[in-house]
DNA sequence: CGCCCAATTGCAAATGATTCGCAATAAGAT
DNA sequence: ATCTTATTGCGAATCATTTGCAATTGGGCG
């Protein structure tokens, strides 16, 4: 079956300073929170809210509305991917350099263990869809819930 | 291809009537305020904000908590089901008796119109997600976003 | 190397969605 | 009609996120 996101999810971590000059070159500041929020993003390659994020800091290093602003920019910049998993927050997770970043989650609805899904339906039902409605630039966001080994 | 969700949508409005009677069986009582709740849903298939329901309501009619609590009961119940675009807001759309409600939408990134899609991608891989992990009682979220043809 | 300016930050207050406590009220059983 | 309990209204609390503004700081320039 053809897979449209079959792209293995670079899990090879990127170096900081790999990122950072991302970063410069797209004609932004290094500052210390950016560069911050940028090493803890490679530490934990998984889904952080911005509040974990801040957690992960080291203390002072940086304020919760600078990860906010943050997170908007290398968003733009298309460094890191938001996700949405149904509970009010939103969780980011850095983009492989080239990479587009699309992949879903397999996501535990009673102990919140997230697990990475590179697997994606067939291209062509995103493209019929689109074409049926006369939508153009036809994405999705796709997330998977159950019950982990643990909590069933 | 085998279709999951081929089922298509009830849009045939139900009554009223069928609707508080099917929540009195709920052993829930038939107020005021949720038999307009589900009146401006029955009005209106197309998701919902809570806000979107109060202001659909009588003026006065009732209360945004109540709305909120009451599009909890509805949900627990099985009698609305919820949805997330994105923005956020969460928005309900009433299930028909007997359905699962279980359907997914397509929505313009610019207007916010949004179409509602009967199709879905082959149930294997969802199985074979939740197989491969260990997840049990799997389910997904997925929703589709574009550009509508009057915004392109 | 030090200066300058625009980009960036911190902080606190503002928003927006949703929840909660609690006293007042109303549905449905007796 | 009454009684018991679920439900509502209201206002305050919470949570995630955004914003205004003055203070700070990268980094390019001389």
């Amino acid at each position: 079956m053809k897979q449209r996101c079959a792209r293995t999810h670079s899990h090879q971590r990127q170096e900081l300073s790999a990122l950072t000059s991302r970063l410069r070159g797209l004609a932004r500041k290094i500052t210390g929170p950016r560069a911050a929020i940028l090493e803890v993003l490679r530490q934990h390659p998984h889904p952080l809210t911005s509040r974990e994020i801040l957690d992960g800091l080291p203390p002072g290093q940086c304020n919760l509305a600078t990860v906010y602003r943050s997170m908007h920019l290398l968003e733009q910049t298309g460094m890191v991917k938001r996700f949405h998993f149904g509970d009010g927050a939103a969780r980011f997770e850095l983009v492989g350099e080239g990479e587009d970043g699309h992949h879903h989650h397999l996501v535990c609805t009673r102990c919140a263990q997230v697990v990475e899904i590179g697997e994606c339906f067939p291209a062509e039902i995103e493209q019929r869809i689109g074409a049926t409605h006369g939508f153009k630039a036809v994405t999705h966001k796709l997330e998977f819930f159950g019950l982990c080994p643990e909590c069933h």
